[in-house]
DNA sequence: ATTGCTGCAAAGCCTTTGCAGGCGG
DNA sequence: CCGCCTGCAAAGGCTTTGCAGCAAT
């Protein structure tokens, strides 16, 4: 069905390298929401010499070690450092990612469990719609 | 930012072609989240001459027209039939989609407009974890 | 000395698009 | 008839991978 991939597993022991630090690096100053091409430009500002598949392969490595989270917004991904639990609320016009608590998430993780005997282990609230900047530039009706 | 395209605007009329029909008769049918291959690959068992891209054309067709519902997990689209609003709950072993209601999403649209100002029109619940059966099958503590 | 990590280029995967012909209304 | 829709093939966008050399331990 789907293809789903279970990437739990800790991984062993890592080298330090300069490209990882600098990675960690522009994730942790980062106020969230950087897709991979992102932070791929920032390197490079340091360190012209470093690679994409760098930035890819480490930014799995890191999501599998728990040290980042990837969200994915339309079609690609986004990285963030992990952090408290929230969730996303992203503009449909501007494309801007904002941030909001849930506390409810959990009493909904234990009702799952109790119900249906699911285990839940990510629980990932998405909400689109329009920021208050854009519903003024559109004119939405903001009733 | 995000490449976010906003494709709200209602479609107008629609010609009728046996393409479009045996798609909503897919949709219909199936137990939802099918992905485009798989919608492919089950037209073809009644049409072999339909196109992977008319697949996908009439998918976004009817996104627009508010007829499906778009979802990712993973790296792919989902696709649904609209019906009540409701989530999902993904199994990261077996890779199984679930349902559930979640009443409470409303109360937070709701507290988000009023906290935030931001006009919420989508709202995406998904949870992942491991489903009744892949608890038993891995002995995952169940506590 | 190992052996994991990197850069590069190429491949992969899914989705979208250009085009010429076909079909619905 | 007009013009939307289709199939085909090619292109696109993002991510992953093979490989040979390099560097961290």
């Amino acid at each position: 069905m789907v293809g789903f991939k279970n990437e739990v597993a800790k991984t062993k022991s890592q080298r330090t390298t300069w490209q990882r630090e600098l990675i960690q690096d522009i994730l942790r100053r980062s106020e969230g929401h950087l897709d991979a091409d992102e932070i791929y430009q920032k390197a490079r500002q340091k360190s012209p010499s470093i690679s994409l598949s760098t930035v890819y392969r480490n930014l799995r490595v890191f999501k599998r070690m728990g040290l980042v989270e990837q969200h994915q917004f339309g079609s690609r991904y986004f990285y963030e450092t992990t952090r408290v639990t929230h969730h996303h609320l992203v503009c449909l016009s501007c494309g801007r990612v904002f941030e909001f608590k849930c506390p409810s998430t959990e009493h909904l993780k234990s009702r799952i469990k109790k119900e249906e005997g699911f285990k839940v282990t990510e629980a990932d609230v998405r909400l689109a719609g329009y920021c208050p900047d854009c519903q003024q530039r559109l004119s939405v009706n903001t009733s």
